[in-house]
DNA sequence: CAGTATCCATCTTGATACTG
DNA sequence: CAGTATCAAGATGGATACTG
């Protein structure tokens, strides 16, 4: 960063937008952010419409990405626990100006949407 | 921001990570952002790889959006330019933040290759 | 030059059923 | 409970040819 920018291949951002690209992976990742940690059956509950093939591929991305730690506890019922890393923090300030931009981006569309209602 | 959390529906960040939604998109901003201006072939050359079709869809998005400028000059032959409109530049911080995050992320990866080289 | 039009390949996601 | 297996559907991107 610091004087400005071409300090070297342009596609670093480009792994950050792979680690967050899937259709739901920001929306488990805010859960996460929100509960010291989640059991599978939890994040399927607060995530309605994802299924359970796609929870668990998306989990398995973040953890291999390491992001979010997975902890089997051996019991029956079997439990296992989901929680966002110490590496995975450091994602949270970037997920945060994005909220605030979307938000705002939102915002926009919508005044938009008013400002022309037919088209 | 501020106090922390949960100010509203959890999904704005989405929207962001939508308009990101590309495969090529990043690039066509991280151009655009280095330059005043662009004509559409002058992003094909800097962006080896991708085809007209596509480089098309992704600058129409962008600039349904309002993050880009389309501005065609009635000459012939034809010249079209493109450029990052005002409320676009309210990307930059987030793209910059990715930028970084995603530097340290691929650093990482790379450390833990060397781990663990045969898995 | 700056696109469109078609058609095809691939990748991601979803529906449903089954299991340690 | 927390998955996996299988199959189908949808979205995205690519190749190629053509045009105002």
């Amino acid at each position: 960063m610091s004087s400005g920018h071409r300090t070297d291949s342009p596609c670093s951002a480009v792994s950050t937008l792979q680690v967050l690209s899937g259709k739901w992976k920001w929306l488990i990742l805010y859960h996460l952010f929100q509960h010291p940690s989640l059991r599978f059956s939890e994040l399927m509950r607060m995530i309605p419409g994802i299924t359970q093939r796609v929870l668990t591929k998306q989990l398995r991305e973040l953890e291999d990405e390491g992001i979010v730690q997975r902890t089997v506890y051996p019991e029956v019922p079997p439990r296992v626990e989901y929680a966002i890393t110490p590496y995975g923090q450091s994602l949270r300030p970037i997920l945060d100006l994005m909220h605030a931009w979307g938000l705002e981006h939102l915002r926009r569309k919508a005044e938009r949407a008013q400002q022309e209602p037919q088209r």
